[in-house]
DNA sequence: TATGCATGTTTGTACATGCAACTATTAAAG
DNA sequence: CTTTAATAGTTGCATGTACAAACATGCATA
């Protein structure tokens, strides 16, 4: 009923392809995406809480949880050593670089699982698409905020 | 640095097409999920929640809710109707087969636009691989649950 | 320098969704 | 017919994510 429905095919996806990321990242400790954002800290050091949501496309609230979860395990911590006492910058501890061989191992398995699953060509596809339409509603959005 | 990642990608997109959604539903006082459900259900009352869940291809504890959410708007209704007094199922009442033309109308403006804004044949075939990819991906799901 | 505006972060609250444990009912096997 | 196993649904708890309001700090201007 629903099946030319981008939304719905999308929602759905995106619910299934969650699920075997999560298996993946299980033995970490970690979910999806407290492991993505582990990833980026590690590979970039010191960015403030308001970089680190735009550069995952994420709200700043919902970065501001996930670093206390992380900093909870004690696999990152924010810094006040700015300047600008507001700003935060997180680091990876030394129990967080532990972690990077398997996050990178784990990220190039899942990589190259989904692409054998899904087909090459497919994936980039979609990806392709995918990115393309994101930054295309990101335009759509701002243009409903300013009319 | 997750550019070429099906996973961030595709959740970026989910959440961003979600915002467009939720904001065309808002008028009419449902979430999208919400809605699609009680469209679903308009389409094809009568229902068990356990086929709502396959079809909708929700978990039967969410469709719980979901019903439980309508229900409590006086929207649905279940029955327990059938000789096995385990399943109910779900019906629409007057009032939620009031919203059938406004949720008939939003969902058709709705792929009218996104298919303006994104490009026609990108829409088609981004859900074609969507699908392909969600069946792919049970599949693979199945046979691990076996192993 | 005091006052108000802008900006970075946190927190309260809400919703979508899932898993696992529970209840109620039916079906199957002894 | 009783015990056991399967099935439909519900519920407690957890996670991901957002919005809006609060808080803290810095900047600009009167």
């Amino acid at each position: 009923m629903f099946d030319e429905c981008l939304y719905f095919n999308a929602t759905k996806f995106t619910r299934l392809i969650n699920f075997f990321w999560a298996e993946a990242y299980r033995p970490i400790g970690l979910s999806p995406s407290h492991a993505y954002l582990l990833q980026f800290i590690l590979n970039q050091p010191g960015e403030t809480l308001q970089n680190l949501a735009e550069k995952m496309d994420l709200k700043l609230s919902t970065v501001t949880r996930f670093v206390d979860v992380l900093s909870a395990k004690g696999l990152v911590e924010r810094r006040k050593e700015n300047k600008d006492k507001r700003e935060c910058s997180v680091y990876p501890t030394i129990e967080g670089k532990e972690l990077k061989t398997d996050l990178d191992r784990t990220s190039k398995i899942l990589r190259k699982e989904i692409r054998k699953i899904l087909g090459d060509k497919s994936v980039s596809d979609t990806v392709s698409l995918l990115k393309k339409f994101s930054i295309q509603i990101k335009i759509e959005k701002e243009r409903g905020n300013n009319a």
